[in-house]
RNA sequence: GCCGGGGUGGCGAAAUCGGUAACCGCAGGGGACUUAAAAUCCCCCGGGGGUAACCCCUUCUGGGUUCGAAUCCCAGCCCCGGCACCA
């Protein structure tokens, strides 16, 4: 039937085919007019890539295909769906490959660009290519800079000491990721910590709004969940520890979330950074203080943090006042307390605190137990530290309140003599923008002797980043701008003095933290975005990505909604109402790496099997949400299933008019019923499967279907496989594309119910026999027809009915004894 | 350590308002077509027993609730992800 040549299913050619077509004819563009007057928009967003030299890995495919999808599918309900791509090429990532191969990354991402470009023309994403947007471009990075400088203006930006990793060797600033084991990954001389001034966000303004939107957005609970750890919100109080020995009112103050165990503080405990700790050490431990913290200094930032190390610290010499006791306590200094969490310095209680006691242990300091279990000598000696909830002792007036109440109290006690508050805690740390590196945007700060920090004028944007040949960083401990000083050094544009540009660059982080409110108006030279198009767009009705940008990438675009929101540029402030994580594509149940050798490579697949196989089979593997296991032989099934549609479809004369049958036509509306909410749930792997059934039924036995029949499952198709519903959509005489009118098929409950059921029969919760009855039989009739069923008679005999339990149109289960 | 998600045939998986476990597909076995191979088509395919009708067992392990549990509850084991000297 098929054999014939023009009617073989030749993937490679249909795509081909379409791909040129959707071009020529604009299918997936947006003009200008189009994009301001959308009756239903639906914008579909996907994370952008990073355009890698080695190409479109399987990673960027399943999570392009699986939003495609989607995306096709709003369109195919009447939609106008406007999806986007874009390419997020600034970065460490970039700059250190460029180092690698000795390509300027000017010259590289360009050509990955391209190369990317047109694996997703291949892979049939229906991507608005009139408005795709590159980070790197000054048309771009002009509006990112822009975005700094309203930050700036509204004092959410600012610029302090903070430390970073250091290679002594290297002389240079690495990321926590370039440090291996506490050494330089390039050359294993051990990191140091150094301060140096960055710019920062204030993002950890915004900790509490961050939070407690979370439980009005739709979001993938994994992702939900990540952003709460990250932020961290903590509850407790700060208390004040008095310090008589400097003056009067010289005090220590720590956060805790056990203020009601201050009766136990016996000793304190500061980070050796405090900026206390020069004026509490006495003389005689100065030089051993000075010792340790320059010991901490010589850790790297990863190292610093490390749990499972044992206990270090030294006595300053210096003691401060117990707040509820009054007595004298001593102040130590460890490296296991930390500058930026709380305040900086903790009180130790060792019975009730898991690392204190470790540090008491170690030095012996005294313990007193301050909270009991039930039935506890309070006075009994502490060998193991207790940390949950009990009651107050050795706590005076405060003896006998359970922990939560001693909290309270012990708090508001404080609070009358001025030394204690309630307060909250966030892990969430401020957001530091500063790169001392090449290839990002340059911050768009002068810095004058006379006038300090000054924003470079809106109207001189961009700063341009200038092409650098050597652009490795080098000794000088700053981004390499900081050696072309004919672009550094620039008159003040305030006072006109002598000035220098603001050599580092700005984190990736913040480039992808506003590109979606870009894209509508990508073709725009005055605005970053234009007002009417944001509020027709934005926000996003549906983003999907990786989680493991669960929380940077999308908490930093979350707070420059926010921050541009309260600024005024934007009205609303959770730029995403809906966001779904992907799985991960494993091969063969291992990871995919390129040590490995065993990463996927599309190209070859697509040549054999077509981009449409490659997307069904990559959307069956397993739920999307989850991910799934690649096996090479698996594409046969999906493969298949196209070929076979094909020849169901394709000698049209096979096909006959008419109305379809009866039995197919049930199981054509229930198909549409599942895909219609299984694919806006994004739920494809059982859809497919659907299809497969569906079709199935179409050939069974070889008879011969009814255009009617396969028409809507070309249109269910679509969403999957767009080229070959395309091709066939036309071939069955439609002239427009499937994806311009709102082809998807409706359903009628009435058509989709099943007038026949198959009821299972029990004795005694074991299934014995089925019978075929009408749907709706009554309990009486159904028992009646069950008792005749033999192999059912046989468990019924000698025995007495107690009870039955009717399921209607599912089962019916007799309890016998 | 804390917080999520998960554990079902040889494999990917389906079924989770409690109601016939294993849809769909891969791999495997058998057959048809062919000189042969590929492609295609048909049949079988969780384990055990039985000529068969059927029967017993099976959703990580052990308990519990229920007429009935992959699904709910309790305890434990294992895998994946996030956070972690965070006070």
């Amino acid at each position: 039937m098929a054999t014939d040549d023009g009617d073989r299913y030749r993937p490679a050619q249909v795509e081909e085919r379409w791909q040129a077509e959707w071009e020529r004819r604009g299918t997936n563009l947006f003009t200008a007019v189009e994009l301001g007057s959308p009756e239903r928009p639906y914008y579909n967003l996907m994370m952008f890539p990073y355009p890698s030299a080695e190409g479109l890995h399987v990673g960027n495919i399943y999570a392009f295909t699986g939003a495609d999808v989607h995306g096709r599918f709003q369109r195919l309900t009447g939609r106008d769906v406007f999806e986007p791509m874009g390419f997020d090429a600034f970065g460490i990532h970039s700059e250190n490959f460029a180092l690698k191969v000795g390509v300027h990354p000017m010259d590289l991402i360009p050509r990955n660009v391209a190369n990317f470009t047109r694996q997703l023309r291949r892979m049939g994403g229906m991507f608005d290519w009139n408005h795709a947007v590159d980070t790197t471009s000054p048309e771009y990075y002009r509006w990112t800079q822009w975005i700094f400088l309203q930050l700036f203006k509204a004092g959410l930006a600012e610029r302090k000491e903070a430390p970073v990793n250091w290679c002594p060797s290297c002389k240079t600033v690495l990321a926590n990721e370039q440090v291996v084991g506490g050494l330089c990954e390039r050359c294993d001389t051990p990191v140091e910590q150094r301060r140096i001034a960055q710019w920062f966000f204030r993002i950890s303004d915004y900790a509490e709004r961050l939070l407690s939107n979370l439980d009005t957005l739709d979001w993938s609970e994994t992702t939900k969940k990540a952003q709460q750890n990250w932020i961290g919100r903590s509850e407790g109080a700060n208390l004040r520890f008095p310090i008589p020995d400097l003056d009067d009112s010289a005090f220590l103050e720590v956060f805790t979330t056990r203020p009601d165990t201050v009766f136990g503080a016996t000793y304190m405990v500061l980070a050796p950074e405090h900026p206390l700790v020069d004026r509490v050490t006495a003389p005689d431990r100065r030089a051993e203080v000075e010792e340790y913290r320059e010991r901490v200094a010589r850790l790297d930032l990863v190292a610093r943090k490390k749990v499972d190390k044992s206990k270090t610290g030294v006595f300053t010499g210096g003691h401060c006042e117990n707040p509820a006791t009054g007595e004298r306590i001593p102040i130590w200094i460890a490296d296991y307390v930390l500058m930026e969490y709380g305040t900086g310095a903790v009180m130790a209680v060792p019975a009730h605190d898991e690392r204190d006691f470790e540090f008491a242990s170690a030095f012996e300091l005294p313990v007193r137990r301050v909270v009991a279990q039930e039935g506890e000598d309070p006075g009994a000696p502490v060998d193991e530290t207790y940390t949950g909830d009990g009651r107050a002792v050795n706590s005076g007036t405060f003896d006998g309140l359970g922990t939560h109440e001693a909290k309270r109290a012990i708090v508001a006690w404080l609070a009358e003599r001025g030394l204690g508050t309630l307060r909250v805690h966030y892990r969430l740390h401020d957001w530091c923008i500063s790169r001392q590196r090449y290839w990002g945007p340059p911050i768009p700060i002068v810095y004058c002797e006379a006038c300090g920090a000054v924003p470079v004028p809106e109207d001189e944007l961009p700063v341009v980043l200038p092409r650098v040949q050597d652009f490795k960083p080098d000794d000088s401990g700053v981004s390499p701008l900081a050696r072309v000083e004919a672009w550094y050094r620039i008159t003040c544009p305030e006072c006109g003095g002598e000035a220098r540009r603001e050599t580092d660059v700005s984190d990736t982080f913040l480039d992808s933290a506003w590109y979606f409110l870009r894209y509508p108006s990508a073709r725009r030279e005055d605005v970053p975005f234009d007002p009417e198009l944001v509020r027709k767009w934005l926000p996003v009705d549906c983003y999907i990505g990786g989680n493991e940008h669960a929380v940077l990438h999308l908490l930093y675009a979350r707070f420059i909604t926010m921050a541009l929101k309260d600024i005024g540029h934007l009205h609303f402030e959770e730029p995403f109402a809906r966001f779904r994580a992907h799985g991960l594509i494993i091969r063969d149940g291992a990871k995919m790496s390129k040590s490995k050798g065993n990463v996927i490579v599309p190209d070859p697949i697509i040549e054999e099997h077509g981009a449409d196989a490659f997307r069904l089979y990559l959307m069956f593997l397993g739920p999307f949400e989850e991910g799934g296991d690649y096996r090479d032989q698996g594409i046969q099934g999906p493969f298949g299933f196209l070929k076979r549609l094909w020849e169901t479809v394709i000698p049209l004369d096979g096909l006959r008019d008419g109305s379809p049958d009866p039995v197919v036509e049930r199981k054509l509306h229930q198909t549409i019923a599942q895909l219609t909410v299984q694919l806006s749930e994004l739920q494809y792997n059982t859809c497919i499967a659907a299809l497969m059934e569906y079709l199935n039924a179409v050939r069974a036995g070889g008879r011969t279907p009814a255009r009617a029949e396969v028409e809507p499952l070309v249109v269910m198709v679509a969403p999957f496989c767009p080229h070959l519903a395309e091709e066939l959509w036309s071939r069955l005489g439609h002239g427009a594309s499937v994806f311009e009118g709102a082809s998807w098929p409706s359903f009628d409950p009435e058509k989709a119910r099943e007038d026949t059921v198959e009821l299972a029969i029990q004795v005694n919760g074991k299934v014995r026999g089925t019978i075929a009855l009408a749907r709706g039989t009554s309990e009486e009739e159904a028992l009646a027809l069950a008792r005749k069923e033999p192999n059912v008679a046989r468990y019924l005999e000698d025995v007495e009915l107690h009870r039955v339990v009717y399921v209607p149109d599912r089962l019916l289960n007799l309890v016998v004894r």
